[in-house]
DNA sequence: AGCACGCCGACT
DNA sequence: GTCGGCGTGCTC
């Protein structure tokens, strides 16, 4: 007889706590009961039960607050997996697969009792698939048998990288599927969501976003993670983790089959296909050219080139839609004096204030925070404050001077009639194949791949090469780099860049092929601040890391603290990445694990 | 992660 | 004097 039962809590502590099980409380493995912990009520999750306990002076579990297992051994095991991949303790995972319902002390009565977790029948290992192909449409018209055949037996996960993306998908899933699928995303509020997450432990069809992972169905029998290569699919606040990383050991786990889908691969996924884990189904395009327009034939100085009016002015005449691509809202992106330059920051921030042509304050893009504005420039006393910087506001004002007979709409207000259209990347969240335009002129080329770090040139192939789906003739790309190594591959067999991205992140041990690991220290004192770091900096390279580091953050200041980090780059090896973890926990810093796939 | 305890500096 | 900053240690 038991009676002494193994506690989870939702700490940060990679511990469990013994608690005596009172005679008559009935207990089992994976239910929610309340316990006093430290001198606090508080849901913990049974994870093991005992004769015994190390400790004595037990404190008794209170109640439990489920009549049958609310989590199975097989999602403690997986928990156990996710805690060793990343630095964060079981307990944090095992409640990440709770409904947030479930999180709160409700007590679930025996008529709300899941379906029990059979079994789920051992099948062969299968082979995973990458279906890379243009747009969502012909993706998912490969996809889609697997899907059926699934559901014949079990469950599938289709995941999705953002909400806007997932209820368009869902639209053209819903005629096919309609009485298998179920929507997991976490807007949807607690109730509704722990109803559909009952709804839906069997023989479902689940469409979610990143959070759906962690509420997979017990007969599970198909992951599909669509636009596998999107940015999203990382969740950087704590637990860190990557959604591919969690998918690829929850089919090992189920032995399901998985399939990643979208245009382009992220490199993990091409490392993985060119070492023969993963197998390709190719049915992309070669695709359109991408035009390149060098710093030859425009002056950087001018966002708004005469080439550009030029290209626009011949659409025009031709009738034909052009979208201009511009990644930054707004009108202005800084408050300058018209006499001294002085630029106005945000007193919290780093960051620059922004004019809000609404309220004439200062914002501050970064914390939020308005601030009234001179009228006077307080530094010279003799400038009046000036609205400078380029959004895409300004762009558009400039193009409605220039074609006052045209009819010229920002995203969110084009029609079928627009014959120019301003967009961020937003576009990019919207279905391609729904919607086409005749071309495309991204002015900001050079603004993507100003981004320091290893990343930007990759990033940005993926965001132009994306776009040229939507567009029928052309799309043109201004740069002042046009010597840059991206623009020789742009218009070559996608492979070819590919290769060329391998080669240089393998020579520099940067992910697929090593690991990142990030470290941001954060203080209101600077000086203090870099001390610290410069401290953590000695005892990492003490203990032979390859660290690198302190680098301002950006912004350097949030919110009145400063930022610095470092930068550990390690082999990829399951032994050291937890010797990082354990090594970090030793000099008492949370760390984000970054980049890995398996 | 919270939270209590305890040691130092600054100040109604 | 004491209020409150945050370093340290503990939670069955």
């Amino acid at each position: 007889m038991p009676e002494t039962a193994h506690i989870a809590v939702p700490i940060a502590l990679d511990k469990e706590f013994d608690y005596s099980v009172p005679a008559g409380l009935k207990i089992k493995k994976g239910m929610r009961v309340l316990v006093d912990f430290n001198g606090r009520k508080r849901v913990g999750l049974v994870v093991d039960l005992s004769a015994r306990s190390k400790f004595k002076n037990l404190k008794p579990v209170i109640e439990a607050l489920d009549s049958e297992p609310s989590l199975s051994k097989e999602h403690m095991q997986f928990a156990l997996s996710l805690s060793r991949m990343y630095p964060y303790p079981k307990a944090e995972f095992l409640f990440m697969m709770l409904p947030s319902y479930l999180r709160k002390a409700k007590k679930i009565s025996l008529s709300q009792n899941l379906p029990q977790a059979g079994e789920k029948e051992k099948t062969a290992p299968q082979k995973n698939l990458f279906i890379k192909a243009d747009s969502f449409l012909e993706r998912y018209r490969l996809w889609k048998p697997v899907v059926e055949e699934k559901l014949k037996t079990g469950s599938a996960l289709v995941c999705f990288p953002q909400l806007s993306y997932l209820e368009a998908a869902r639209q053209v899933l819903e005629k096919d599927f309609a009485s298998h699928l179920k929507v997991i995303h976490s807007q949807i509020k607690e109730k509704d969501f722990f109803n559909t997450w009952r709804q839906s432990r069997v023989n479902s069809l689940i469409l979610g976003t990143r959070v759906s992972i962690f509420h997979y169905p017990y007969d599970l029998g198909l992951i599909v993670v669509e636009e596998e290569n999107s940015p999203y699919y990382f969740q950087e606040e704590k637990p860190y983790h990557n959604l591919l990383d969690v998918a690829f050991l929850l089919a090992r786990f189920k032995d399901s089959a998985l399939i990643l889908s979208s245009d382009f691969p992220s490199l993990s996924a091409y490392k993985l296909i060119r070492d023969k884990e993963m197998i390709l189904r190719d049915n992309s395009s070669p695709g359109k050219n991408i035009k390149v327009i060098g710093a030859s034939e425009y002056s950087k100085k001018k966002v708004v080139s005469p080439v550009l009016i030029e290209l626009l002015r011949k659409n025009i005449q031709a009738k034909k839609s052009s979208v201009v691509l511009w990644n930054k809202k707004g009108f202005g992106r800084f408050i300058r004096c018209s006499a001294c330059g002085h630029i106005f920051k945000c007193s919290h921030c780093s960051g620059f204030l922004r004019l809000s042509l609404k309220s004439s304050e200062g914002v501050c893009p970064y914390c939020q925070k308005k601030e009234a504005l001179p009228k006077i420039c307080p530094h010279c006393k003799k400038g009046y404050l000036k609205n400078s910087g380029w959004g895409i506001e300004r762009i558009e004002g400039i193009l409605r001077k220039e074609f006052p007979e045209a009819k010229i709409n920002t995203w969110e207000s084009r029609g079928p009639e627009s014959k120019i259209i301003l967009s961020t990347s937003k576009i990019l969240s919207f279905l391609y194949g729904k919607e086409t335009f005749d071309s495309g002129y991204v002015l900001d080329t050079d603004h993507f791949l100003a981004r320091a770090d290893y990343e930007a040139a990759f990033d940005t192939f993926l965001y132009l090469k994306k776009l040229c789906f939507f567009f029928k003739e052309e799309l043109c790309v201004f740069t002042g780099n046009g010597q840059y190594y991206l623009f020789k591959y742009l218009n070559k067999d996608w492979k070819e860049f590919y290769e060329a991205e391998m080669g240089f992140r393998e020579k520099l041990n940067l992910p697929p092929f090593g690991i990142i690991v990030k470290i941001t220290l954060r203080a209101k004192d600077k000086n203090n601040l870099l001390k610290q770091a410069q401290y953590l900096y000695n005892k990492l390279e003490e203990k032979k890391y390859q660290v690198y580091g302190p680098l301002e953050e950006e912004p350097f200041k949030l919110r009145d603290k400063f930022r610095y980090s470092l930068v550990i780059k390690a082999p990829r090896s399951f032994a050291l990445r937890k010797a990082i973890k354990e090594d970090l926990k030793k000099l008492r810093v949370s760390a984000q694990m970054a980049v890995s796939l398996k």
